[in-house]
DNA sequence: ATGGTAGAAACTCTA
């Protein structure tokens, strides 16, 4: 099975690119950050007609989360229970024996704001929160745009980004508290490109040049990560007119749902 | 020196 995620950027504007996409490569999941839709607004019957249930969580203008699945989705939650945010961040759903939860981490605009305080409680509340669901589920992906380049090799330029926003070190911290909570980064699982990036800023030709970070993840708790087969970042929707500044990022995981019983079998 | 581009919305904010 595959598991996606791509923060679009505008579900309106990208919403024949999505389709192109889940065509493309037929996804079992994939995970949406930024559609920027109220929920009255989300293009159900474009999806549905693509093949795929929607589940989303949004707002006007900013924020919002979707998780798009081919198999039937329960218990789905789209707020960290006891944390009220009007900012729609976070959207959790067991599919299939599957525990998926799609998150959209605030950017944090500089490390001296009030967003990137905002930035460092919400990693707080959720690691919490995390802690709490895969005890409860020990098959849990977590997906979705994190806003963090966890390492140096994650970054274009590391001395330059040191101490900047998405890489300043007490983000990079609450990474590390999250993957020390028994995830891995699935896409580290295996050797990959040097300079794999998943972002790159509509400006100065950023993508053109190279000069992208890689802070779109999917964490995999251990018993999903010992079935997973591969992962990596599609950079050709980068290339499109009108592209969202985002990649998607895919993991391929030797599993099978079963939605009749909610089992999985290797 | 704080640039630049894109999206949504509404003459500005967020990323």
């Amino acid at each position: 099975m595959k598991l996606a995620t791509w923060n679009v950027n505008s579900l309106k504007v990208r919403l024949p690119q999505v389709l192109d996409w889940l065509k493309l490569h037929q996804p079992d999941v994939l995970c949406l950050q930024e559609t920027k839709l109220e929920d009255a607004n989300f293009p159900v019957p474009e999806i549905q007609a693509a093949g795929y249930q929607v589940l989303c969580s949004g707002q006007k203008t900013y924020n919002g989360v979707a998780i798009l699945t081919r198999d039937a989705a329960r218990e789905a939650l789209a707020e960290i229970p006891g944390y009220s945010d009007p900012q729609k961040r976070v959207l959790a759903a067991t599919i299939g024996g599957l525990r998926v939860i799609c998150l959209y981490v605030p950017n944090g605009q500089s490390v001296d704001s009030e967003k990137y305080r905002y930035k460092l409680g919400w990693l707080e509340v959720f690691g919490s929160w995390l802690t709490h669901e895969l005890s409860r589920h020990p098959r849990l992906a977590v997906l979705g745009d994190f806003n963090i380049a966890p390492a140096p090799r994650d970054v274009h330029d590391p001395a330059l980004w040191e101490g900047k926003v998405l890489f300043s070190e007490p983000e990079r911290e609450a990474f590390c508290r999250l993957a020390g909570m028994g995830l891995k980064d699935a896409f580290r699982l295996f050797e990959q490109p040097e300079r794999s990036f998943t972002w790159w800023d509509y400006r100065m030709q950023a993508f053109r040049r190279k000069m992208g970070l890689r802070i779109d993840h999917i964490l995999l708790s251990d018993a999903l990560a010992k079935a997973c087969t591969a992962c990596s970042i599609d950079i050709e929707p980068r290339r499109n007119e009108r592209p969202s500044d985002h990649a998607p990022v895919i993991a391929e995981l030797n599993l099978i749902i079963d939605s009749g019983s909610s089992r999985i079998e290797a």
